[in-house]
DNA sequence: TTGCTCCTCACGTCACGTGAGGTGGC
DNA sequence: TTGCTCCTCACGTCACGTGAGGTGGC
């Protein structure tokens, strides 16, 4: 009935991982497709994939593991769900104060680990450099071109 | 026999992770012992400890898995072994030829991984300072400072 | 000699991979 | 109606964690 569902092989190949891994995330609580068929057919529409996207980028980049990532993505839907109830009232002040305390809290922390990661990555970054440079020194001695792509 | 050798307790407990996985790294080909006593209990010294500090670096920062660090740790030894060969002669200078390509190669490869990764979580760190700006709006209409960290 | 640390099985866990065997939808 | 994709078990795998039960070394 929604426009554009997709079902799980489209959604998994155009993210590039199998529909076993999105099964295992409605498993675990992650995702929930938008549909089913009669027949039990899962069908995703375009939130589900900004989502995976959401769980695969906690996961690869931060290092999150599933459980840390559903409670962050359950903390992103409080907020979500306050600043929908915002405009129209209904939740105490006090509550609201309190999710956007947690959201703030949670934000705070991945920041220190994005910048702690991105400092470790420039460190090694230039251990490479330094390395790369040593070759091409040893590839001068040795006669050869290490950046010649031609040859070979 | 050798000098300030350590016992894998103390190695496990200064790197930070287990004996198991210091057992198990030797399992998989990826770390030896510098000697056994008598009875088995196995010794460790620096050599050791900048190794599984490289394991770590590549598992953890680079998002290889052991088979892929094994065949790094191999290039490099290689490489230590031509850097040590190189001054007393006896290897091919094709044979060195070929082991400083596959070296350079690796480390091409290894600095795009770093680039990429750096340059995503770039693009993620500006998403979270994003949010937080948001949040912080929303929480001045809450009447409340997120970042006073006297207050609760 | 007493503890604390070490040893080797060996089963458990997390995040999926990989068939086995059968039903569903353009 | 024919395929191709979907479904649900259910066992396998990787990188360890976690005891069980026993021996070793300052």
């Amino acid at each position: 009935m929604t426009e554009s569902s997709l079902r799980i092989g489209q959604i998994a190949e155009r993210l590039g991982l199998s529909p076993r891994t999105l099964r295992y995330y409605e498993e675990v609580d992650l995702l929930t497709p938008s549909s089913y068929s009669a027949g039990g057919t899962r069908r995703y529409d375009e939130a589900q994939v900004q989502r995976v996207l959401r769980i695969r980028e906690l996961q690869a980049v931060m290092g999150f593991n599933l459980d840390e990532i559903r409670e962050i993505l359950h903390a992103d839907d409080r907020l979500a769900d306050l600043r929908a109830e915002y405009t129209e009232g209904g939740v105490s002040v006090e509550r609201r104060q309190e999710i956007l305390r947690e959201a703030s809290r949670i934000n705070s922390r991945m920041q220190e680990q994005v910048l702690a990661k991105i400092g470790i990555l420039q460190v090694f970054q230039h251990e490479l450099e330094e390395k790369a440079a040593q070759y091409d020194e040893v590839a001068v001695e040795l006669g050869i071109d290490l950046h010649d792509n031609a040859e070979r």
